[in-house]
DNA sequence: GCTTTTTGGTTAATCGTTTAATCATCTAAC
DNA sequence: GTTAGATGATTAAACGATTAACCAAAAAGC
């Protein structure tokens, strides 16, 4: 605990003295007497407390570079003393990183988005960074909007459910280096990461479960537009098992939406209805709330009258007067695996594009039943 | 448009040829030919392609320092050609500033929450700025975590709606300077700027309501421990009610929780029906309806054994089956104007603190009805 | 004892902006 | 024809961190 070495320093700092030295937005309410105005500490403040280099500092601190083991410790305990924490914006312009990620989701007031933000932030809060959540609620201005916001602030990467297997957003990322990840459907032309929930097993377990209960006109609503990979992987299973379950599909019990929301699914009751279904598979929770909604409205019961099977089995299918049957999807581990893919990709940009796909199951309630004698 | 000008540096760069110039994390896959890398555009090209200097364009761009018009529109016009914007930690390190605000919530999962951080996003993001959504699930070393990681991040500010009154990490930012809104409760030591709800008419109307069906024998749950000055608020009211209307207040129809979500909505049934209520007054949403789950595993019906009256008034609510009479609280207002009064507070630290009061309305729906007769 | 290697640091450049201070140049004034 | 003032752009110094290159002193090699 000597005095601090003389510093004999052997380049003159530049010029006697020089001429210029502004001193931007000086805070009229500068650190007090040696207070720790708003996280003041910087680099150069440990430095000092313990006589060495700012270099030395951000060695020892980083873990890198050769230096004696007492002096990293002695650093290490000044930093935490004075409650130092490196700036994210200096780090991030010299590292070009920001340590943020983004993450654009359909409905943010959909609670099956937010248990996937929550698994995502929990993985990224691990690994020392940040996701900003945006909504797009099925607009692609919205969305594009959104993307075009995270570059500008130079996000380290994109999670996103993007509205259609078009969007030009992907590309236009992925060309730019971008690590991106998607939700639920792939791009058709560029191949991405990505996280979603096997098409066809819980699909075809629904279905199953309605026709035991003797359904033969099942409805279904598919999303995304004209283009959703995920969407046509469901319509795909769906035609297979109604042509060998139920006579072959009928194309009027196929219903398209533009969004899944409560006000989309009273909407859409009479599109469902026209081609009079016993039973109705809804692409989400909040869908077929709405439905229900609707059908409510339109003096049908369910299941007495119509079966309705949901997708989500967010905590609002299971509420007493609710309890939607529902293909419970493991929320969280959506936003983990997705987070982790992310984080992957960060650390290795040139690996190959991988794509998880997670289980899911049917959780039975009050919602299915044999449909009526009169049909 | 004349040839770039002879630029007669009167200082020569600096030393003739300088020995040291690192290339740090030279990223292999750099600009191809003149691609836009990520958005790798900086201030300089826009400054080569105009034959200006970076400050002019700095200038330019930000409105400030004379120059001639013309000027202006040329950078400008070649700044969008380019795409060129700013790097966030470049500005950040030089002006001090994030442009991030955090906002720290009770409970994601909750639709209230989700509608508050819609709010303040809207207006953030008009005003430039993104926020940090963390949520503490009425959890204080949860909160304390969230608030060093936000302090860490150097956020511009945070709106926080805090676990009790007498939270430690209140005054600590206020000490260190930073900008604070705080939300449903006050602090008991340290003024803020603060939004909150009227806690006394929309809940006096309410209790009206069920005093109107003919309940006597009301419960009221409270939140926020010991210490929370809008339970205390409501508390006060309740209590002045209960003395006019129902002989006198009874301790054990107040019930209070540390959280209210559905799972402690379940928990506090037995607690509730101790002191044998006709009518229940909960402090959410979701804290109703985990009562009500409650009371129907206990084969309680609503309204007809027992009525219930919810605060939020979320969509969840107003959903056939469920149905409950509801506080209707401004939800986007309140996000909204907590994300105007940080913002305020930004632009003139110095100023007096302000506290916005919003009023609610009682939404009658289907979980209140006159007691049994047999009471 | 002199050179080489190792150890434990330091220096200076750099990331991309902003901005106070400065400076050329052109115009108006005396 | 100087001088003074405006005008319009430039210079260079920050902001706070990281890191390649360098270097002094101690240890090792011959």
């Amino acid at each position: 605990m000597g005095a601090p070495p003389p510093l004999s320093r052997r380049h003159p700092p530049r010029g006697g003295d020089t001429p210029l030295r502004p001193k931007p937005a000086a805070t009229p309410d500068d650190a007090p007497p040696g207070g720790t105005g708003r996280g003041r500490i910087t680099i150069a403040e440990v430095a000092r407390r313990c006589g060495l280099s700012v270099a030395t500092v951000s060695n020892a601190l980083s873990g890198g570079g050769r230096m004696a083991e007492g002096t990293r410790a002695r650093v290490r305990a000044a930093a935490d003393a004075l409650g130092y924490s490196a700036s994210p914006a200096a780090r991030g312009l010299r590292l070009r990183r920001s340590w943020t990620l983004g993450l654009v989701i359909p409905d943010i007031a959909n609670p099956m988005y937010g248990e996937i933000a929550r698994g995502a932030a929990e993985v990224l809060e691990a690994a020392g960074c940040h996701l900003l959540v945006a909504s797009h609620d099925s607009c692609p201005e919205r969305q594009a909007r959104h993307v075009r916001n995270l570059l500008r602030q130079r996000v380290d990467g994109v999670i996103l459910q993007p509205w259609s297997s078009r969007d030009e957003e992907v590309p236009a990322m992925v060309a730019a280096g971008l690590p991106l990840v998607l939700l639920a459907r792939r791009h058709l032309s560029q191949p991405t990461d990505h996280v979603t929930i096997d098409p066809r097993a819980p699909l075809l377990e629904g279905l199953r479960h309605l026709a035991a209960l003797g359904h033969r006109r099942i409805a279904i609503t598919l999303m995304g537009g004209r283009a959703s990979t995920s969407a046509e992987e469901r319509l795909e299973t769906y035609r297979g098992f109604m042509e060998r379950q139920a006579g072959g599909p009928e194309e009027g019990l196929i219903v398209r939406l533009a969004r899944a929301d409560l006000e989309s699914g009273r909407a859409a009751v009479p599109a469902l209805l026209a081609a009079r279904p016993t039973a109705i598979v809804a692409s989400n929770d909040l869908l077929a709330l709405g439905i229900r909604e609707g059908l409510h409205a339109a003096g049908l019961r369910v299941p007495e009258d119509l079966s309705l099977l949901a997708v989500d089995d967010t905590y609002l299918s299971a509420l007493p007067g609710v309890e939607l049957t529902s293909l419970e999807l493991p929320k969280r581990q959506i936003g983990e695996a997705a987070a982790r893919l992310i984080l992957e990709r960060i650390a290795e940009p040139g690996r190959a594009c991988e794509s998880i796909v997670l289980p899911a199951r049917l959780a039975v309630r009050r919602s299915t039943a044999p449909p009526r004698p009169a049909g």
